[in-house]
DNA sequence: CAGACTCCCGGAAACGTTTACAGCAGACAG
DNA sequence: CTGTCTGCTGTAAACGTTTCCGGGAGTCTG
């Protein structure tokens, strides 16, 4: 090993030593002008010329060790392939780059142990927060997340009253948003294609499903409800299952990605849309406005929730000794295409219902 | 300050000193008991119970210090709402995930002063290597990839002889294909929505559009060419400016997303598809077979030169030292219903052809 | 029973930075 | 001309971990 002790680093590159060393100077003051604080002129000089002759550049993991702080920040999601989550990132992320942070996104694929892997790694200090939106949630994972040495956000729903800042929304009532719309326009074979019910996010759906057309004093026939998982497939093929064995007049989808799964089956199936079966999906994302016809879609305020999280996050990194927070965000229908009530018969009354 | 002096970090957390301490034994002997080499049954015993009573957890930025690397992966891409990303990400996931180490994404939202900055920090050894998609390529961010810190593998094309990893395709060759299909098709009056003509990918699928069509002897209308950007919104809005001033038979999309607003707004119009005006997008993404009809599609071999770009990374990794490589993935057609030649009248000869 | 060998342990250095502190020179006022 | 103040500078400690190295205790072999 040829290279001068404390002069450059294992691997050769140059550290503030070799820049203090060539410079003529002691390694305090060329930090010094490296952070742009102090300095005469002459020395200002000195160490600019030797940091650009060596080709300089500081190690971010040594300055976090002495700063206790990294500027970056973590967003943990299931699946990036759906839109949902590119929403509510774009809305994190420029809530965290205005305060001078770098969002950095992990796709645990739905596997939990992924998920607790990430937060047991990431959360030790690599970044100085996460926002976390699982859609299983295990006590293991709660435990990670309740005693996680950095800020936590968890967004979506949690057991109980966890100690941990917390953006919700209320999925069911957002189904029965479009349960009524659908009543309403007179469906009444009304139709459910969730994702697995073992998920938090499922599980509330399918109560809310339920408990909204029970509402409206509609007996729920068993084989119009059919579940997959969140994605575009599962819900294509969920829905021609249901189609095989049923006749909705009306489909409710769990998210779009489902919700674009059923408008392709129908679809092919021959089904006009909205005229033989209404659709409406769920989280209203960019994607059902880029069906043909445009999908009707309950939102679940993604965006605002992200936008929400990050600046709870943000407000924990600045000071954690807050209690924990509980923000809650209401859902509403954006009515579209896939379910105008135009061609239909005669309008329903709103009041409550008769049986079908 | 009340903490005794090297027992607990600056913010109140055990480190290894605290646990050491605790369970009575060095420092030495508790790191190695943590990182889980030697230790005596006994001693073994003790420091796992002051670690568990801690709740000890390890500061990584300390053990990257020291380790000199950090088990992690950035991935920086411009859109991630660009599911051709989605689905480079999961490949390049799966290959990091296989080396025991996280991948991190970082959308840079086109602004290529973002993707510079964050070469500029994450690259300061936040991760261990970055695979980077720029569309625009300056100066100043050639160099910034040149002497990055950290092993960087670039995926797209990447001027003359630059001294980067660097997997790509040829867009040229790919746009080739989807005009070689539509003029086989019989299709003659063809139009092409592209993305900004100032980017890398933009400006290769122009030259290749024109270059295909002149191979073809069909004269190119300019009426039938718009640009917008590389989404869906700019897509559907180009193609309702094209079919305001000329009547296209088929339409090649400089990506899926841009496909989808063509395929919107040819609906819209009341264009059949692929009766009257023939689609082909470009990535050949899930998105193009969510749609109805599915879109035919040129894949540009995304998630292979994703794997590609992630195996070249890892490699270099492990050996700094190795020459620039350049791979080259060749591009495919896939063909779907909306541009299936089924119901068009005679199919045209493949020689040379006159004008349309 | 002595010597070599193994195993475990603790002290201390190292990773590359920032920063508290003290020393020193020069400027200025009295 | 002397004393105080200001502004730079360098030494060294600190961030929390891993790991090299030397020493001590115990075991096995000859």
């Amino acid at each position: 090993m040829g290279r001068k002790r404390l002069q450059e680093s294992a691997d050769g590159r140059p550290t503030v030593h070799t820049v203090a060393a060539r410079a003529g100077v002691s390694i305090a003051s060329a930090s010094r002008v490296l952070n742009g604080v102090g300095g005469s002129p002459e020395t200002v000089r000195k160490v600019r010329e030797a940091a650009a002759e060596v080709g300089y550049v500081p190690n971010a993991i040594a300055r976090s060790l002495q700063s206790q702080r990294t500027g970056l920040v973590a967003l943990a999601v299931e699946d990036i392939g759906n839109p949902v989550y590119v929403e509510m990132m774009r809305a994190i992320e420029s809530v965290v780059a205005a305060s001078g942070r770098q969002l950095l996104v992990h796709a645990t694929g739905g596997q939990i142990a992924n998920e607790t892997a990430l937060l047991r790694r990431l959360a030790h200090r690599y970044v100085d927060g996460m926002i976390v939106s699982p859609i299983r949630v295990t006590d293991d994972h709660l435990a990670a997340l309740v005693d996680s040495p950095v800020p936590v956000v968890v967004v979506g729903q949690l057991p109980g009253d966890a100690p941990v800042d917390n953006v919700r929304t209320d999925s069911r009532t957002g189904v029965g948003l479009a349960v009524d719309h659908l009543v309403a326009a007179g469906r009444r074979r009304i139709g459910f294609v969730n994702g697995p019910l073992d998920t938090v996010p499922g599980a509330a759906r399918d109560a809310g499903f339920r408990a909204a057309l029970a509402g409206h004093g509609i007996a729920l026939d068993e084989r119009l409800v059919e579940v997959g998982d969140f994605r575009y497939a599962a819900g294509r093929a969920a829905t021609e299952r249901l189609l095989a064995r049923a006749e909705p007049d009306a489909l409710v989808c769990a998210n779009d990605l489902i919700a674009v799964g059923a408008l392709h089956a129908l679809l092919a199936a021959g089904r006009r849309v909205p005229e033989d079966v209404a659709v409406v999906g769920m989280d209203d994302t960019e994607l059902a406005r880029m069906m043909f016809p445009q999908l009707s879609s309950v939102s679940l305020g993604s965006a605002e929730r992200g936008r929400r999280a990050a600046e709870l996050l943000l407000q924990r990194i600045a000071d954690p000794t807050l209690p924990p927070r509980r923000e809650q965000v209401a859902p509403s229908l954006a009515v579209r295409a896939s379910s105008a009530a135009a061609s239909l018969p005669a309008p329903a009354p709103r009041t409550p219902e008769v049986t079908a």
